[in-house]
RNA sequence: GCCCCGAUAGGCCAACUGGCAGAGCCGAUGGUCUCAAACACCAUUCAGUGUGGGUUCGAAUCCCACUCGGGGCACCA
């Protein structure tokens, strides 16, 4: 191989960088908002930060990633909006204000200044006319608007309820937030307590959650739509109606078998329900049943959840009535019944439930088969059947199978007035009241005469007090309950002495509806322009990680949901398209933000430069993977990129150039290449873009120094494709690569190169021809070649000849160009 | 316990609707350069696709069972 460049230039990644950080910042490239733009619009977006200090390895995947999608189809001639913003309130804020005596306000924006420069300097494609923060009072007013509106609407309400209850920041909840029993925060034990506070209506929306993820198969992750649909956990059933001894009112439960009432054998409430405690007052059991209920509280939500637990409960000495045969089921208290879940009791069939059969046996309760499985008797085997059958001891269900047997009882219990047939959700309302100070205070203000009064639209922003003076530190009440000034005000309605709300709203409310805002950030008249909206939402891809799966999402099109109901978008889903990143780990262990960053960020930029980082994360595997940075080479990524910016200055012909008259070989190679990226890409196959790339900065390097040579057109046509393509992936690079083909900043503006169809037709193709199935020979063929021909040409191989030792032919599979096979008789 | 997803060279990963198992990167080995080393460059290397069946002319790809790994839900009646 010849030696082409003995003084090898050197490629200066950090001086490159500085070159151009300023000439982008003068170009703007990535702006969007020029409202007599001619390209089609397009809606490229990533979920936005928290500023919880500066950038880390997962920042630097999921906006590599973003990148690419987004300066890909800006390359493609679209308007490509792609914002950027701050998830900015939080606990950590104010967790670090606690700590360090710091005001949440400064620590936060002090973050993001530190986190959008390093954006910039990563060279992130945003368009930084759409900025928003949601601790902004401009951003956050609007989730108090919006949180009027869902008031007006009943979907924002105050109830008492056991709320989830984090012992180490003294705050409440959401059931999203209790990950395996834990703080999704600080992973303290999570506990129950009593407390009235606001919610959402989110399960009113439960139906249409699940229903519309139908439009979103095949364009979300469907790991992401399983998930939404386990957490969102339709069941149905049927509500039967008890009659209690002693009591005017029935109870009803909820029951997934309404065929097995005849096998009902007792009755459970919740011991932790309102109506355990009616039924227990007055009983013997009074006594023994308060202790109980008490244990139970104290427990942590881990040791309820462990599921090898003994059943524990009390007799209340009370009796229900089987409203199908007026049989007497004795009434238990039990903690397996739980008190937000259906009504809060429960039939209880020991033979055909596995957790009323381990309760049964504990407590010594008879067990009455109804379904004939063929299985082992469960009062004997220990194990609940539950599979189909023939129905048994159930009077007119006698013999029918389980699908009959329920439609038969439903159908009985409508007859009868104590039944009919429900549906049940997992999903639980959203809990929105947070005890803390750096978030959206709720915009509604209690008056002892009028009640729950909704401050007027024309007063907000209720804004935040000024943290100072202000006891931060978990206590169970809003720090906010401490600046007395603020917490007393006039009741809008009746003028008298009334007090605001001090909670804040979970910051998921901030997030739910983000994306709007970013169409008109600095409008301070709406949330969002219904114009701008139109043009440009719902969101074509979205981008972000799969730690989001439930919460976000869910939450985001819950948001969406209701304001397609009030009339105010047209759309009832917010992202078309849904693209996971997955998580940067280093030697098996994640990096997340509890365990420590194991390799900054920061580090690797100084040691591979920000092209060489952002094409390591593109390049490690499918965007869905996770990368161990272990496994991974950003040096690799370096060589490589030095390799291709050298190729920009062996370059010899002149830009504009006629590549027609160039090598044709390197020209196939080139129109392939771009082809088989450009598809790549639209599948999300980055990283197998990436290796086409570097695949023709191989067979580019070797047409220079042993081919066509540096002046051959097609040289000019490959490096400059090359540089188009890196500058998806290695923005510095491209650029600094255009400059030396000869060309003004920006490549990123450039547009794709555009593929020649009759440079993708081989001239001829190698058809492998085949005896049984094994390989036999090879021959070359032109592409269009006949089956007919093909098989003569096959049959008449010597290898073909050999290879059937003279046996017949049976049978000749043609799949003309490319194989043969040849099946002997 | 239930439900998803995955398993291809020493490592990370490719292989369009079933059709030559290998595109790319890392590593390793050899060479060039060097006083030497590092860097760089050139070249070489390695699996028959987790296991066992099945469908097919033909299976990494489709089907069934299992093993291992990852994830989700889990006392939700």
């Amino acid at each position: 191989m010849t030696q082409t460049s003995e003084a090898r230039e050197t490629y200066d990644v950090h001086a490159v960088q500085e070159k151009w950080l300023p000439v982008w910042d003068e170009l703007a490239p990535f702006r969007s908002g020029d409202p007599d733009d001619p390209r089609p619009p397009m809606y490229v977006l990533d979920m936005f930060p928290y500023p919880s200090g500066d950038l880390h390895m997962g920042h630097a995947e999921a906006y590599a990633l973003g990148d690419v999608v987004a300066r890909y189809w800006i390359q493609r001639g679209y308007n490509v909006m792609h914002p950027i913003g701050w998830d900015s309130f939080g606990l950590p804020a104010e967790n670090a204000a606690i700590k360090r005596g710091v005001d949440p306000r400064a620590w936060t924006y002090d973050n993001i200044r530190i986190q959008r420069e390093s954006m910039r300097r990563y060279a992130c494609s945003f368009d930084w006319d759409r900025v928003l923060h949601t601790s902004d009072p401009e951003y956050y007013r609007w989730n108090q608007w919006l949180f009027l509106r869902f008031f007006e609407k009943g979907l924002a309400y105050r109830k008492p309820s056991l709320v989830n209850w984090c012992p180490k920041d003294q705050t409440v909840l959401a059931n999203e937030q209790v990950v395996g029993g834990l703080c999704e925060r600080c992973d303290t034990p999570v506990t129950k307590k009593k407390l009235t506070q606001w919610y959402f209506g989110i399960t009113g929306y439960a139906d249409r959650l699940l229903e519309d993820m139908a439009a979103l198969r095949g364009s979300w992750p469907e790991k992401v739509l399983t998930m939404q649909r386990n957490w969102i956990g339709r069941s149905t059933g049927a509500d039967v109606e008890f009659a209690i001894e002693g009591r005017g009112e029935p109870v009803t439960v909820y029951t997934t078998r309404p065929d097995t009432l005849h096998g009902a054998t007792f009755f459970v409430v919740a011991a932790d329900s309102d109506l355990a405690a009616e039924l227990a007052m007055g009983s013997p059991a009074e006594g023994e049943f308060t202790q109980y209920v008490g244990k139970v509280r104290a427990e942590s939500e881990i040791e309820r959840l462990s599921t090898d637990r003994e059943k524990t409960g009390i007799f209340l000495h009370r009796y229900a009535v089987n409203p199908v045969n007026g049989e007497r089921l004795p009434i238990w208290a039990a903690d397996y019944v739980l008190a937000d879940y259906g009504h809060g009791a429960i039939m209880a069939v020991p033979a055909h439930d596995q957790r009323d059969l381990d309760f049964a046996r504990a407590f010594d309760l008879p067990v009455r088969v109804v379904v004939d499985t063929g299985d082992e008797d469960p009062a004997s085997s220990g194990i609940a059947t539950s599979g189909e059958g023939r129905l048994v001891n159930s009077g007119p269900l006698d013999g029918l199978d389980k699908a009959a047997a329920i439609a038969r009882i439903t159908d009985l219990l409508v007859e009868g007035r104590n039944g009919r047939a429900a549906v049940n959700y997992r999903l639980r309302d959203w809990l929105i009241s947070r005890q803390r100070y750096w978030g959206t205070p709720i915009p509604i203000v209690h008056c002892p005469t009028c009640g729950e009064v909704p401050v007027p639209e024309d007063q907000l922003p209720v804004e935040l007090p000024p943290s100072e003076g202000l006891d931060m530190q978990p206590k169970g009440t809003s720090p906010l309950g401490g600046a007395n000034e603020w917490v007393s005000v006039d009741c809008p309605r009746c003028g008298g002495p009334a007090t605001r709300d001090t909670d804040t709203m979970d910051t998921f409310v901030d997030s739910s509806w983000y994306f709007l805002r970013f169409t008109a950030p600095h409008r301070n008249d709406v949330p969002f322009d219904p114009d701008e909206v139109a043009r440009w939402l719902p969101v074509a891809q979205y981008v972000g990680g799969v730690t989001h799966a439930i919460l976000h999402l869910l939450y985001a099109r819950f948001f969406t949901k209701v304001l397609y109901d009030l009339g105010m978008v047209a759309f009832t889903e917010p992202f078309t398209r849904l693209l996971n990143q997955g998580m940067v780990g280093m030697n098996g262990s994640s990096m997340s933000k509890s365990r420590g960053n194991l390799v900054r960020l920061s580090d690797e930029l100084d040691a591979h430069g920000v092209d060489a980082v952002r094409l390591t994360m593109v390049f490690a595997g499918p965007p869905e993977d996770d990368i161990d940075w272990a496994d991974v080479s950003a040096h690799g990524s370096a060589r490589f990129l030095a390799r291709a910016w050298r190729l920009s200055g062996d370059v010899q012909s002149a830009p504009g150039v006629d590549a027609s008259a160039g090598d044709e070989g390197l020209r196939r190679q080139t129109h392939r290449a771009v082809d088989e990226a450009t598809r790549a890409l639209e599948s999300f196959r980055f990283n197998v873009a990436v290796a086409r790339v570097m695949e023709l900065v191989n067979v580019t390097r070797k047409a220079v120094d042993s081919g066509c040579g540096a002046a051959d057109p097609a040289v000019r046509e490959a490096v400059e494709a090359v540089a188009v393509m890196l500058s998806l992936f290695a923005p510095f690079t491209a650029e600094e690569m255009w400059a030396r083909l000869g060309h003004q900043p920006t490549v990123a503006r450039t547009g794709w190169p555009v593929v020649d169809p009759a440079l993708l037709v081989e001239e001829s193709v190698t058809c492998v021809v085949q005896v049984a199935g094994k390989l036999r020979d090879r021959i070359d063929v032109p592409p269009d070649v006949s089956d007919e021909t093909l098989r003569e040409l096959a049959l008449a191989s010597r290898s073909v000849q050999r290879a059937l030792e003279g046996r017949g032919v049976r049978t000749v599979v043609v799949r003309a160009p490319r194989l043969v096979n040849v099946v002997p008789a």
